[in-house]
Parts: structure tokens; C-alpha cells; sequence
DNA sequence: TTATAAATGGGATAACATAGGATAGAGTGG
DNA sequence: CCACTCTATCCTATGTTATCCCATTTATAA
């Protein structure tokens, strides 16, 4: 699972150390054989990127898989989901290199923060981040009833937030 | 799995560089002697052409299998990706030869992209590509929620909205 | 402090995409 | 039946980019 903030340095190379806490869920959930990197793609929320291992998009993959053939939705989802994300490879010491036009889309330069968020994380601006965390930190405060931490219940959970 | 979007040059031979990440994925799900290149047909649903490993076809035959003989879906899956299909061998550098035929059915000139999308890819010019993206990223914007991206639970999800 | 792991920097190297000539095979016309 | 053309495949070459490898720094822990 995905936990905590991180914020590492990209280099003039374009490359980027992942957490090595991410990594090692990478690496555990990783069947051997499996890609050992992880996949990145432009959130669909905004002017950052999302990023996850290969067991996720595995999981994306169950779930279209489920639909019918000749769903309309169902090739929007697949390239949108698999169409936009890309496969990043960690090197010896565990970075990897953040294409440029992702870069770009995230406003990403000297610094990236990473954020996990259970089964995916974030990578974006520090400074995005910041701004983001204290809007949700606000949202939660007006309305801390949605969440219920602690229960079992929460049938209609939306922790996933994102 | 098929995952991204990379254009390449088709040259003025017809020749195209199959990027070599889906190269990567063809052969590592190839078993010894199987067919080293890529499958290739005009898709069902529109002027482009869609394509996979030998790996894909046999999925699909098992697929076809175990539908009603008389269903008529099966039978334009059968004609068209059977019987439109094409063998494209790689050359050393991993190029195939796109036919004329088929690059004129996709409308394909000096550029072709290639998308991943899990199991299978498209192949189809960068300029059609980009406009078919931004419908496919609205749309999936205005109704996040037939796929649930991110979790289980989460029937109205979104809620971090934002 | 010392030891261990993680993160960072940069030069060397290999992989990739692309171009073009050379060769072999298929099809056509004489 | 042979010569010719056209086309497809093979092979080598080259610029560019990514990745490998090693060295150094920073952080964490004993």
C-alpha cells in the first residue's frame, strides 16, 4: 500500500528516485517475471500524474475485461487508461526517467512530490501539492461525516477520494 | 500489455518501427517458435487498424469458440480479424511492412501512432489519434463512474471531486 | 562516530529509430 | 523461355536518446 509524502529531486536528465517505500510494495506485489518499474499517467483530474504498479493496471484490465466487447465506453476507457500510461523502468538505484511531455503536463521541474494514496499515488509540483493538501484538509473539516474512520459500515465509501 | 502511445516514421518503403516496448511484450509472451511480429487488421469500428501478437489470436479463437455459431457478432469478428488479418514479420530492427492497402484504409501517410490498449493496440495517424484522445478523456470525465477506477467500493466516488 | 541504506550526479555505453544501398524473388512482357 | 521491372527483404550505417555503471553525497540507525 502506498503511504506517505515524498519529495525527491529530478535531475537534468529527467530522472527521478522513487521512494523506496513505494518500491517495495512494487516489488512485493510483483509476481516474478513482472515489470519492475512503475506506470505513470496524466490524471484525468488535473495538471498532475498518477502512477500505480503493474498490479493495478492488471486490475484495470479485469475490470474491462468484464464489459461487453462492443461497448462504446469500453474502448474509451482503454485508451484512456492504457493508451495514456506509460511504463517506467527503475534503474540500479531505484529511479526512473520522467518523460518529458509528462513533465510538462504536471509542471513538474526541479522537485516532484510523491503522495500515496493506497493502491495508486500521485507525483506532482511540491507546490501544487501543498495547495491541494490544505483545499482537501478544508472539504474534510466542513463535511467529516462522509468518512467514517474506525467503522466497518462505510458502505458508501469514497475514501478513495483522489 | 500494450500500454502508451508512440508515433513513429512510416518510411517510403512502408516501413514502420513497431515501438519496442510492444515488441518487448510480444516476445516475451511468445513461446519458443511462435510468430515473431505482429498481427495486424482493419478495425471494426472506423478507418484505423488494430493489432497484436499471435498470443491475442489464440484468445481469441477461444473466445469464438464459445460463442453461438450463428451469433453475428462472431461472424464479423471471424471475417474481419481472421480474415482481414495480416502477418507482419519484424526485420532486424524491428520494422514491419505496413501493406499499401492497409495504410490507405487507415489513411496513413508519413506518420503513424501507435496505441497501447491492454491486450491489443491501434495503429492509426497521430492527427486522428489526438482528436479521438481528447473525446475519449471528456468523455470519461463526464462519467467517471462506470469503471471504477481506484477501488472497489466507490459507487460515487468522485467525491474528492475538485 | 561508524555502518547501512537511500538519493543524487555525471561520463560511458548500448539500444532505438531511421535511412539507404544491395540482393533476391515474383510477376510481366517480349 | 528468357530478359526486364517492380517490389520486398536483408544488411550496414548513423544520429539521437535512454540506461548502465560507478562515484559521491545525504540521511538513518546502531
Amino acid at each position: 500500500m502506498f503511504l506517505s509524502r515524498v519529495t525527491n529531486a529530478l535531475d537534468a536528465k529527467g530522472r527521478v528516485s522513487v521512494p523506496a517505500d513505494f518500491r517495495a510494495v512494487i516489488s512485493s506485489d510483483r509476481a516474478s517475471g513482472n515489470f519492475d518499474g512503475i506506470i505513470v499517467w496524466p490524471s484525468l483530474s488535473g495538471p498532475w500524474l498518477e502512477g500505480g504498479g503493474i498490479a493495478l493496471m492488471r486490475e484495470y484490465q479485469d475490470l474491462l475485461d468484464n464489459m461487453d466487447p462492443f461497448d462504446d465506453d469500453r474502448i474509451v476507457f482503454e485508451r484512456t487508461i492504457f493508451g495514456e500510461g506509460r511504463r517506467l523502468a527503475f534503474d540500479a538505484n531505484g529511479r526512473v526517467s520522467l518523460p518529458k511531455d509528462l513533465a510538462v503536463y504536471a509542471g513538474l521541474d526541479k522537485q516532484v512530490t510523491f503522495v500515496g494514496l493506497g493502491r495508486r499515488f500521485e507525483i506532482l509540483n511540491p507546490k501544487d501539492c501543498e495547495t491541494k493538501f490544505q483545499q482537501a484538509r478544508a472539504k474534510v473539516q466542513q463535511n467529516p461525516h462522509r468518512l467514517r474512520l474506525g467503522g466497518k459500515p462505510a458502505s458508501q465509501d469514497s475514501a478513495g477520494s483522489r
